[in-house]
DNA sequence: TATCAGACAGACCGTTCTGTCTCTTTTGTC
DNA sequence: GACAAAAGAGACAGAACGGTCTGTCTGATA
């Protein structure tokens, strides 16, 4: 998920030793489950690939169900700094940093680890009327969609929260199409579907 | 999902009563892996909803795998027959019927059985890197982007097909933020964003 | 009535799951 | 070097998993 290696210090707890293993089960556990499933992946695939004790994982996180919150919070948060960062980066006028949207979509989508987003699929594995994932999911992305919405106020588009609506259907249509055709170009659909709504005439059509 | 109750009667085997329990586990299987997910549901919970012997799964379908992917075939075959009988319905014009998409997508979210697209679901949850449900589900859209492009072109529609991969990018946006949101208004969007790529003034902003 | 196919019921197998436990090794601090 | 805390290693329990198997029942055919 093009993630950063900040070596995250929460805060919240502990030791540096602590946190380390912490960091360690949480990037294990992201790698595994975005590409395998979170029902796919056991425990014990996850210490493995952190190279941690069982009950080091059930120290920091109580239960799986934990650490899959933890991994969806952190990588939530990568993700944003990495997304945010550099969509709001400058001094470029508004407009041109909404247009930055897909294509910088399309760079995640060309990592060879990208597996679509860990939000839409843990929702969809997982019981839909359980309020929980749908909720960090939905927290996730009005994050998202607020800074896109202050971008397009300030670009002094009409009706900038619908605007922001309208982007975030097409980042989500961006990603599923991504993830199930493994092709970057789908970026680039959205991005032409973008200069239509930000008044820009279409290039491509 | 909408599913109409078409006692399907495929013309590939065997006696009426037998195809009657390959029905009943489909159907009950598919009610099951749409909401919970696939991995989170057992052959167990699959059998017993259905009404059936476990053996008669493995006689149907050899295995769990093999349930999932003729749940999969199934549940395309019948969402395409409700969703494509109902877009091309009647002798209107074909840019009419290209603006009957998203109200048709909202009457399916509405459903309150409706689960998101169990094609990208089910892509979500296994392996991003096998590539049989990945190229099962590219199957089940490329069915209806034909239907959407030919409609596009009916229409004197530039470049229909790439309208039609827009419009694809839309309805999978909508998809997604209804299973996320339960809120059928995700539909709204798409329209108003259908509006503006067809060419009709945006009647949003 | 005898037969036979198909489905149900559920015991059963080996594996894997989550989660708990004990014991040993490492690590940081005085 | 001594000592306490943290973490590794992995046995273990109980449940659930996918899958196989043996029987019993039913309903149609002859």
């Amino acid at each position: 998920m093009l993630k950063r290696k900040t070596e995250l210090k929460t805060p919240t707890s502990g030791t540096s030793a602590e946190l380390s293993v912490r960091y360690r089960l949480i990037e294990a556990a992201s790698r595994l489950f975005c590409r395998y499933g979170i029902n796919a992946v056991g425990v014990d695939a996850v210490i493995a690939e952190a190279g941690t004790a069982k009950a080091s994982l059930y120290k920091n996180f109580g239960s799986k169900e934990g650490l899959v919150e933890a991994v969806l919070v952190h990588e939530g948060q990568a993700w944003r700094e990495w997304f945010l960062g550099a969509l709001l980066e400058g001094d470029a006028p508004a407009r041109e940093k909404l247009h930055r949207i897909f294509p910088l979509l399309r760079a995640w989508f060309s990592d060879e680890r990208f597996y679509g987003c860990p939000f839409i699929n843990a929702v969809g594995e997982h019981d839909k009327d359980d309020a929980r994932l749908r909720e960090l999911t939905i927290a996730h992305k009005k994050v998202i969609l607020a800074s896109i919405a202050a971008l397009a106020a300030e670009a002094g588009l009409p009706a900038p929260e619908n605007v922001a609506h309208q982007l975030g259907l097409l980042i989500d249509g961006a990603i599923i199409a991504a993830m199930v055709t493994r092709d970057p170009g789908a970026a680039d659909l959205g991005a032409s579907m973008s200069r239509l709504l930000l008044g820009e005439p279409a290039a491509v059509h």
